[in-house]
DNA sequence: TCGATTTGTTAATCTAGATGAATGTTCCCT
DNA sequence: AGGGAACATTCATCTAGATTAACAAATCGA
């Protein structure tokens, strides 16, 4: 999604870590939020709520990057909890480099886009969310990232598409009937 | 948000218009979405699902930009309907205009930063849609934006927050009778 | 390799919020 | 000013999905 050596290259702190399936990334409460672009590996970030649920806001597989962006943007502490799925290899930088003075006029631009398009699938999800039926939204998610189910365990998704497991199973079993 | 006279000055198709209140600014199905900057007045997107039924996506007062920007960044067909709520001064302009080359490289990443702010907002807004029962994303919803719920119909509210009229109205009366 | 954790499924019961309908109120519009 | 539409509230009923629990299968770690 991004590129990995034009980030390497603007921002003098990043740094390429690797992390072992199950290892945290981020945890909630953390005082400074970075980004992480996720050159190998699998990603998931969530909230744990009140009632001690969680609750998958996005995954991240190789070329994508996942932060918390509320903690960024606003500087408050961190919200979401961010682990791996998968062993990975990541780079952690900071999101403000892209804003930085020796970054090219194209690069920026190449940047904005980007955003544009992830602002756009997130407009899609909270329609999703707001309108569609769990079904349906489980049947978007799997054509629009058809590779992602063989990789994250199926409560995960199921807590992405915000259902119970029991759900998603028994949504499962239906559309395997009707076919 | 966005300053009214930089967009002017970069996309020589942006126009200004006034609609009266009820006035569409975007049908569902138009082949071309653009980008609307509030000048005065206040906007919705909503899109209509299977059933009929509306859910509003978001409102945008004074300030604000509203647009389709899955339409705008995938090419499709336009999804949303966008109408006034009050009489409005609109500003029509093509997203893309941002993206020229003769504009300065600090107003892009004043572009930039705004996005980065919208996308944490976005996400707030899916956790909450996810983890949050009604209640609490009302109280949200009002504590965020002050000014909004006396302007707005409280159905139109409900619909932002996912859940009917009647919900709503009984929420209000338990946060009533608890005070 | 074996016990333990993780994962997935099924079924019974429960609940937040939807639906449908009736009623009153406020706001327009001409 | 007055009649119709839009808005808000209340209540009775219904339902998608949550919750709880029990169990089987797959995976993992030592």
């Amino acid at each position: 999604m991004e590129n990995l050596d034009d980030i390497l290259k603007i921002d003098p702190d990043a740094s390429v870590r690797f992390y072992k399936k199950k290892e945290f990334v981020q945890r909630k409460g953390g005082a400074k939020a970075y980004s992480f672009y996720v050159k190998k590996g699998l990603l998931r970030s969530y909230i744990i709520d009140s009632k001690g649920k969680e609750h998958v806001f996005m995954f991240a597989s190789e070329g994508w990057i996942i932060a918390d962006l509320e903690a960024i943007e606003f500087d408050e502490p961190t919200s979401l909890f961010i682990d791996c799925l998968e062993d990975s290899e990541i780079l952690i930088f900071n999101k403000n480099c892209f804003l930085k003075a020796d970054l090219s006029k194209e690069k920026i631009v190449e940047h904005l886009q980007l955003l544009y398009r992830r602002m756009a699938k997130l407009q899609r999800r909270v329609l999703m969310l707001m309108s569609s039926p769990a079904i349906d939204r489980y049947t978007h998610f799997v054509s629009a990232y058809p590779e992602l189910p063989q990789r994250i365990p199926q409560h995960m998704i199921a807590s992405y598409l915000g259902i119970t497991p029991q759900a998603l199973s028994t949504i499962r079993r239906k559309i395997a009937e009707s076919k």
